[in-house]
DNA sequence: CGTCGCTTGTGAAAAACGTCACAAAATCTA
DNA sequence: TAGATTTTGTGACGTTTTTCACAAGCGACG
């Protein structure tokens, strides 16, 4: 019941989650955290100390209630409703974003699209509009977006976020490869695919 | 000069090779390890601390040299040279993922791409031809494909997997929201976007 | 009701990771 | 050459995260 999570921690809590849809697709109804931690890639012990940041939902010589600590993960993880986004960049990455099934089934609902390319404003994509970027302010306003996704060049990608800070926006998923610069309330997540083949190829090297 | 490496600092030496290059860009010869810090989201001690897990490069009163450091990163990261890469689902985060340039400019070379939709099968890519997923051992081997961008369903990813692990694979970049089970010498990354942005509604939701 | 088997929740120990502080090495200036 | 100045490389230290170990809680069953 602490104040400050790990990042690793949240990291898990997700993937909990994942699993705990699974079983209870599986039709059972109570989990260890033994068989939580079989299904990621941690501990028993791992699994019950980052549930415990949060209180205490399992009972002893039982385990947890599959759709109850669904519903806690749910909660905790913040996706237990509706969040407003909007896709910035109406290119490839933007494209393949907008079309992924798995961002609606948690409740992750894209509002508004924007792209600078005049060619590509006023098109539709499904039910709404491509949109320029003078409209950012307003469309966050209006729609009440709190999460961008952010797919646009690496050149465009800090103005864009300022605009964005100004008009009230919480969190940002970022594939611009660049540390954009938020103030502290501001929540920022990279996706750097780079960097993850980089990792790759070190890991691979480095066993020769 | 150590041998067991964190993961945090394998990010982290991703992160300064770009701002090498960005330096470069700008004509400078030497870098200190304070702007280097500027540049990622990290302290002077840890830039020293993260290079001298593999050596000394700097030049005390100096710094280091630009140039030279990038090639050591290059040569630690292994990327100094081609990886040949196949991409698995030619699906919309397959056809994002090819037109990606980042990719190539750091020397993933795109050899082969295969998909399970018969109507896919056959079609061009650019110059590459879209082959069936019977053929994966055959790419694998007659290609000399080492890693694997693996954009295919959920429910695919495992079968697939232990497939290419048969035939010597040697890493998978995971889009595929599941944990894959892969012998211990075949090094894996996940690619998990909902576990992102669950990450960015958590923080929201915290300091709500 | 008492005991047995199982599994949680959690302090305490250990390990991993990051920060600090400073001696050592390099250049520059005179 | 000597002294001033800069910045690295690294051992020591502090903090964070993981692992360990076990008391305590729960259901089952005779």
């Amino acid at each position: 019941m602490s104040r400050r999570i790990p990042a690793s921690t949240i990291r898990r809590l997700s993937h909990y989650l994942r699993s705990l849809e699974d079983i209870e697709g599986e039709g059972r109804e109570t989990v260890s955290s033994e068989e939580l931690a079989d299904r990621g890639q941690t501990t028993a012990a791992q699994v019950r100390k980052d549930l415990s940041h949060f209180g205490s939902f399992g009972k002893r010589g039982l385990g947890y209630r599959v759709d109850e600590l669904r519903v806690r993960l749910l909660e905790i993880l913040g996706v237990d409703r509706v969040w407003k986004v909007a896709l910035i960049g109406a290119g490839r990455i933007g494209s393949a974003l907008f079309e992924y099934p798995a961002f609606e089934s948690r409740g992750y609902e894209c509002v508004a699209i924007v792209d600078a390319d005049p060619e590509k404003i006023g098109a539709m994509w499904g039910a709404l509009r491509i949109r320029p970027p003078e409209e950012i302010e307003s469309l966050i306003g209006s729609l009440g977006i709190e999460l961008f996704i952010l797919a646009v060049p690496a050149q465009a990608a800090q103005q864009i976020t300022d605009r964005a800070v100004g008009a009230g926006i919480k969190g940002i998923l970022n594939f611009a490869p660049i540390r954009l610069k938020v103030p502290s309330h501001v929540a920022v997540e990279d996706v750097n695919l780079v960097m993850q083949l980089e990792a790759l190829s070190f890991a691979i090297t480095q066993r020769g």
